[in-house]
DNA sequence: GTAGATGCAAAATTTTTGCATGCCG
DNA sequence: CGGCATGCAAAAATTTTGCATCTAC
């Protein structure tokens, strides 16, 4: 878990971007709403909700340069939503998502759960020999009822 | 691979819907292209190569008939752009896709090669413990290279 | 002070909708 | 023939861009 953007702020700086006041609110909500994936217009809304409006272009604008210098990464739900999330310098690795049928509701994991090596050697050589296709990584998403919605039914 | 629309094209009628030229011609281009999981844009350019142009507007409605009545599915890439593809009325079951990292080439994976069981009982278990998550299916996509771009390394 | 960043408005895209006309059943 | 479907154009929604102004360094 990020606690705090300090360590984004030195490496912006690094990069030779300005470290302004827009890039500081947003990036600071981004690491508030870690586990929510927040679409465009979300951030938009809360950024206007902490009281510093942002123009939408300075938003989407942000957003490419944080993709560029890997700050955050775009998820895909399956309505094709770009939805944003930091990325923890620490754990740079593949993660995984569960995604939750009743609330879209998405969840990421990653060590806190060991993923079954799917993509053991036996496989990717199957796929290898019968499609000519080279694996070199994957992505799974879980779908299935998150805690919330099981309690609810 | 399915190879003609006759049994869609009766089950359309079935449902109440007139089968005018249009959704023929549209679903025609999608079987053709069932290797290709065209976008909105891409249907609609394949289109207009036939010399019957059609309307965005007709193409969009009649995209949303077809997923109502389970003719065609959408898939997502990681840009957010949706794409179709038909569903085979006989397998139903899900499939996965592999994605080339070179050329965005997108081919299904299904019983054609056998994906091991990741959904194991054991990780189930656990994510659910950990997560309170209860998994019911799962989307894997496998990114790597395809035969054709491999061979133009 | 100056390069780069922001805000606003206009433009470019993408998708939806209203309505007159057309065509399937 | 009657109603659903289509085409067109307008509207709505989303994203990008140009430019004047502002601000971090």
């Amino acid at each position: 878990m990020i606690e705090n953007s300090c360590t984004y702020d030195s490496i912006l700086q690094s990069w030779g971007y300005k470290l302004t006041t827009q890039r500081k609110i947003l990036l600071d909500i981004i690491i508030k709403n870690q586990d929510k994936h927040l679409s465009v217009e979300e951030l938009y809304d809360e950024i206007k909700n902490t009281g510093n409006p942002m123009g939408l272009a300075t938003i989407y604008r942000t957003i490419k340069l944080f993709e560029k210098i890997k700050f955050i990464q775009h998820i895909v739900m399956d309505d094709g939503v770009l939805r944003y999330q930091i990325i923890d310098p620490d754990e740079r690795q593949e993660h995984h998502h569960l995604i939750c049928e009743i609330c879209g509701n998405v969840v990421d994991i990653q060590d806190e759960v060991d993923i079954p090596k799917e993509q053991d050697a036996l496989f990717s050589k199957k796929v290898f020999d019968e499609k000519g296709f080279k694996i070199t990584r994957q992505k799974i998403q879980f779908y299935g009822i998150c805690k919330k919605c099981a309690s609810h039914l």
